[in-house]
DNA sequence: TGACTCATGTCAGTATTTTGACATACATTG
DNA sequence: CAATGTATGTCAAAATACTGACATGAGTCA
């Protein structure tokens, strides 16, 4: 015995799932009134920031299979938020654009998403804030090395 | 101009999502060789400290649907390493058990998972943790409160 | 007692995501 | 220059999760 499981309440694991199940779930409330799910709005938002990023590129900033972003850019193309070029200028890479038109959803969710991030980040002080900054990167920092074959 | 989009690079939000990411990432790679998935395995953890939880406090535990829980279940049955009685001695609910195979396969994962978490807390003094433990249990309940009727 | 609300287990259909695979283009290395 | 490795875009198939719906049981309240 003598506790051989992880526990759950404790568990900075368990933990960080539920503060992120948490803000995924609070992101998509506020989004799907603007008819935007979250990887939706995390392309748009990459593209705001990063114009000319390629498919892969979109795909490992929002966590995503290339698979999947590729769908979903397609389906952004044809509703006029982005645009692609018909060929590649170098290699395969096709460099995506924010349309104006996606400039403009893209604004509504921001503001959205803001108010989420603004609500979550409520009660903390600004130090315990630039701490969670800090702490997540470690985290991540850690997880990233040592992919599978850690040890030996 | 005047930074209208969030910054990626700064937003708590993002590296939410991202150290998030990076742990079910590091989950998958040591669990897959088990022949188990994240929600398997949570299932299998949530059973180990709560014996008799419902379908539905186990799908909330492991922040799924009931529905998807439901299947999981279902195929943890047939494999034999959990049993429900055939019918609710109370109301409808029906309270899961491990059995003592489905302990078993705990347990590798349970080796397995603490070696990610403990690598993921690499670098981390003991107070950095649990200012990581406070930090994000207050990101939780703010969440938590306030779905989407906020203010006005 | 009866009407109402809420939570549960479960079935079916839909949607989304991932896995697998392929051709192609560039970079590296000998 | 040829061979190899790595990365990309994309198609198809499989797995996974979710939404919608229904019947059932318990609690509440008048």
């Amino acid at each position: 015995m003598s506790q051989d499981g992880i526990d759950l309440e404790t568990s900075l694991g368990y933990l960080l799932k539920e503060a992120s199940s948490g803000l995924r779930a609070a992101m998509e409330t506020v989004l799907r009134p603007l008819g935007m799910s979250v990887t939706h709005y995390s392309c748009l938002e990459l593209l705001a920031q990063r114009p000319g990023l390629s498919n892969s590129e979109l795909a490992r900033g929002a966590f995503v299979t290339r698979q999947s972003m590729n769908v979903l850019l397609q389906a952004l193309e044809r509703d006029g938020d982005v645009t692609r070029p018909a060929e590649a200028r170098v290699g395969k890479v096709l460099p995506a654009q924010l349309t104006p038109r996606g400039r403009r959803s893209l604004e509504k969710a921001t503001v959205a998403v803001r108010s989420v991030e603004v609500r979550m980040l409520g009660g903390m002080t600004q130090e315990e804030q630039s701490g969670a900054h800090r702490i997540l990167q470690s985290m991540i920092h850690s997880l990233r090395n040592d992919g599978e074959s850690g040890s030996r």
